[in-house]
DNA sequence: ATGGTCGATCAGAGATACTGATGCATGTGG
DNA sequence: CCACATGCATCAGTATCTCTGATCGACCAT
């Protein structure tokens, strides 16, 4: 039949934790449970789906993690879908952010406390695969994602599913380099190629992703000298500033104190996204049309 | 815990027939089974999901039915997926396209087949998202989709997650017209928005379906005066020839006997678009190369 | 009224999905 | 080289779930 759901969360679990046993007590089941899932599972599929002792997914392992995740995102979405057509709206609006998308909201939002004063708000910024997992959820019920994409296509939201999005704020993109840097002073922009051997800082949480960049420039430099995770902007900055490497930005990110030399190849933007289910409350609505208007 | 997908499956079902007992005929189970799954899925989301006699969703069904498709084509998408990579590569070329897209196969393939002389090679002929599940489902090993997009962005498949896509071929747009028809001389092209009182034929399997027009258009107008459910372009071609309406076809799609107006504006283009998951079979892989280097 | 259709409900048989105990392979310290 | 610890597999038993078949009540048409 289908593949059963239950059986997918435990092998996720599983080849997160990379024992069954771990997993079992993660799960709250007894790790013969865990073994049983694991087997009905494999002799569903007809193949080995995790190597053992080391614990490590088969190709075919990996074929599945790679959808189960979605499958199971997707699911709970479905739920609290159903939920929002019927409880009522929440007094609180929960809103979500990713750490360079969360200053657009500060402006819009303002505006809209005044209009509904009496509405409770909470902001939590957290990683972008989060934001979307949260609004999908029903966690939060306004979310704010930024990323890199080309001029005219929307930011590349996998699991965005059954979501809607609007553009809130684009921005160019810049090269962030000290001031000393030999190309800080390169006026007509920078072109990934010829950055291929920078000492770059990847801050995936943060900037521009490394993989993200490699992807668009379709070359396999790239490599970090530096990893940054963290989400701290102004961390970051300093690391640029004392010469750990540089970083692609958005450019009202980089403050004066350092250098900004546009990117002019491959063509990108930085883009941040409203992200939402089916708002039925008022102010929420109003927050989606505040950042929408702002653009 | 999870929306168990055996319960969606069947509420999926009695949505489409509109009845229990008749989805349980359907799906190979009692009536009373049915209705007991309807009755789990309902208090485990704590709402009515159908309003009985007649049987048809409440909103919250609705919200769960645009999530259940998804969900049971990507369940199904997981398990063919992990085949692939377990089972040796078929035999034969199992090759599926919409009906506007299937031209585009014909030349690829007959090179292909003078490389690979052995392979046997089936095609068929489908609906748009018959393909995507297809593919997804692993029944087919490629697909080719036709669609009308904007120039700079691909098909919007919705479905078609963690499936490959490749665009292939690209054609202007034009409104198919008797060549009688006032607006056939006009040479500039034709704006949307001008033919908002026009008699329409919708051809949604054939032609671009007119309710994506009216999304690309942002006008509610565009009503059909005529509805064609059929695929065969012959039977489409004629009813425009005697005046039942006009269309919007690619251009290599119409035939010299009607005039063929390009749609200047919204400044949108046909598309095909290759389609597949992981290739492991070498001839599939040369059809799939074959039809990129076409473009 | 009356027979027919359709969904809800109930009791019970069979399948299932856990737990706890045990077995067996592997890697490790004495 | 041998205990021993660790970690997954397996097994038996039970509690639960999920079907079927029978029955009921509501609604509709005749």
């Amino acid at each position: 039949m289908h593949v059963d759901p239950h059986l997918l969360r435990t092998f996720v679990t599983v080849a997160e934790c990379g024992s069954f046993s771990a997993a079992a007590s993660r799960l709250g089941y007894t790790q013969s449970a865990v073994s049983q899932h694991i087997a009905t599972l494999e002799s569903d599929l007809g193949t080995p789906l995790l190597r053992r002792r080391p614990v490590v997914p088969t190709p075919a392992g990996e074929r599945l993690l790679e959808h189960a995740g979605p499958i199971l995102l997707r699911l709970d979405a479905a739920r609290a879908d159903v939920r929002r057509t019927v409880a009522d709206p929440p007094s609180t609006l929960t809103l979500a952010a990713s750490p360079l998308a969360a200053r657009s909201l500060a402006t819009a939002l303002a505006e809209v406390r005044r209009a509904y004063p009496g509405t409770e708000t909470s902001l939590t910024v957290c990683g972008r695969d989060e934001v979307v997992a949260g609004i999908a959820a029903g966690s939060f019920t306004l979310g704010l994602v930024d990323g890199i994409a080309t001029p005219t296509d929307p930011l590349n939201l996998t699991n965005a599913v059954q979501l809607r999005t609007t553009s809130v704020a684009h921005d160019t993109l810049v090269v962030a380099l000290p001031t000393t840097h030999p190309l800080a002073r390169h006026g007509r922009g920078l072109s990934l190629g010829d950055l291929a051997d920078a000492r770059w800082i990847d801050a995936p949480d943060l900037a521009a992703p490394l993989a993200t960049l490699r992807a668009a420039a379709g070359s396999d430099a790239l490599r970090p000298a530096f990893t940054y995770n963290g989400t701290d902007l102004h961390t970051l900055l300093t690391l640029i500033g004392s010469g750990h490497g540089l970083a692609v930005l958005p450019r009202s990110a980089v403050t004066p104190d350092l250098a900004a030399v546009p990117l002019a190849t491959p063509r990108l933007v930085h883009r941040t996204e409203l992200l939402h289910g089916h708002l039925s409350d008022p102010a929420a609505e109003a927050v989606a049309t505040a950042l929408s208007d702002h653009e």
